[in-house]
DNA sequence: TCAAAAGTGTTTCCCTTACACCCATGA
DNA sequence: TCATGGGTGTAAGGGAAACACTTTTGA
């Protein structure tokens, strides 16, 4: 990059970024016994809509979606997967960004780059809730978590996306090791279960589920117990590390 | 499209497409109890690579596989699907582009479109070997089928995306009907099986393989039987239509 | 001592595995 | 009649489902 641009004509052109192409991450996480999803809101529009971004020149397109996603939530180790590519014509619809745009001061040409139709590859991302830190851009009015099951309407088939990486997260519960992702360090068996309870939105079977998930040798008991209530104090859990994805079970 | 524009301006600029993407095809064959692949050979160059195409400005995603594929094959009843998208920017070696343009007569100028770096969404495909016509471009020399294991060297990383695009249809074929794609309407439970072994690599038990097959509901006996070697004659089989995919299972 | 939650035991059932046995056919 | 491939029978094994029981804790 040795020529040099006006701020507005490289606005205008996107250099520096692939064209055509976004990445929008379904970022998961979980707390008080509810699967939240990270929203964020657009400037002065009241636009809700899923974290995104672009890909730059000289960028790895999974490497552009973990700075996609870590700039959101400030975390580096982040389980992150692509699960479907939105390509539809009838996905475009520049109006909305037009609003998005006027709303930060910008009245965009026709032929800015951000008013051309762009395919939009899926990631979907699990963190842990506790470390997370929501953090909005300059042009977001919010950047916070929603239950996934009261959230606002989204812009254009964002909704639609959320609920195909629903299924992708479902589907993939029995292969993939969700929990190491999604819970702090040490959890108890409870707790495990209430995730994977509200993941597959149904009631599972206690001793069939311990037994089932001690089973996978990938869990390792922290020989601490627990203070709380009028009952049996359980045992803390933590993942032992390495094996993540034993899909070849 | 009201504006014209010289034959050659339009192919620089590469409009009617979407820029900086594209599509490969992992297309599998069944024959000779092998698994194929469709591989095409670009004019006067020796070089192999699988069949791609790029996306029109106001098609479907997924529309664009599909017309990719079936103009190579010309099917139009063809299991699609999405697997992975790569994009990593190694991916990106325009000098492999250059040379298959200069043995078409083409000197492109070095910002031409095909020169840029492309992400690339791959999707595989299912057919049916018998009834598919393998048929070429005009910029290609060939457009063949291949065995699995004795392909030629591709170009870029399309040796690795078929490897993915392997990789997936051994996972899913618990989920998806892959024999409803891959074979002729009517088939022998030994077909069938022979099928399944080689995606696998692997022998399955007989007995086992018939009882689990059969417990799917989805195989109906055309009563209709064969005539062959030295041995009792088998039921030829054929899928019940409609269910494809059972992967709530 | 009682309720609530955690952990473990036990039986049943079903699916898979593994092998055996019969059937049909042409050389 | 015999070899070959196709279809079915059946017993053993492993894991999940369902339920019972014990243990621990604070009120």
């Amino acid at each position: 990059m040795t020529k040099v641009h006006s701020a507005s004509e490289t606005d205008e052109k996107g250099e520096g970024f692939l064209k055509n192409i976004a990445i929008d991450a379904v970022i998961f996480g979980f707390h008080d016994d509810q699967l939240k999803v990270l929203l964020i809101e657009y400037k002065g529009t009241g636009l809700f809509a899923l974290p995104g971004g672009f890909i730059k020149t000289e960028e790895d397109l999974n490497s552009a979606a973990l700075r996609v996603v870590s700039e959101r939530i400030g975390l580096e180790d982040i389980f992150l997967e692509q699960f479907y590519v939105f390509g539809d014509y009838s996905r475009y619809n520049p109006v909305q960004f037009k609003i998005i745009m006027s709303a930060n001061g910008i009245v965009p040409a026709d032929d800015h780059w951000l008013l051309k139709r762009f395919i939009s590859i899926g990631y979907y991302a699990l963190v842990d809730f506790t470390r997370a830190k929501p953090t909005p851009a300059a042009i977001f009015d919010s950047c916070d978590w929603y239950d996934l099951n009261n959230m606002p309407t989204l812009i254009q088939d964002h909704t639609f996306i959320v609920k195909k990486a629903l299924n992708t997260l479902r589907s993939n519960l029995d292969h993939k090791v969700v929990g190491l992702n999604l819970l702090p360090q040490d959890f108890t068996m409870g707790d495990l279960q209430k995730l994977y309870e509200t993941i597959l939105g149904k009631k599972l079977l206690r001793p069939a589920f311990q037994r089932k998930m001690l089973a996978l040798g990938i869990l390792e008991r922290v020989a601490k117990k627990w203070t709380g209530g009028a009952h049996k104090a359980p045992y803390l859990y933590k993942f032992i590390n390495e094996i993540v994805d034993f899909s070849s079970k």
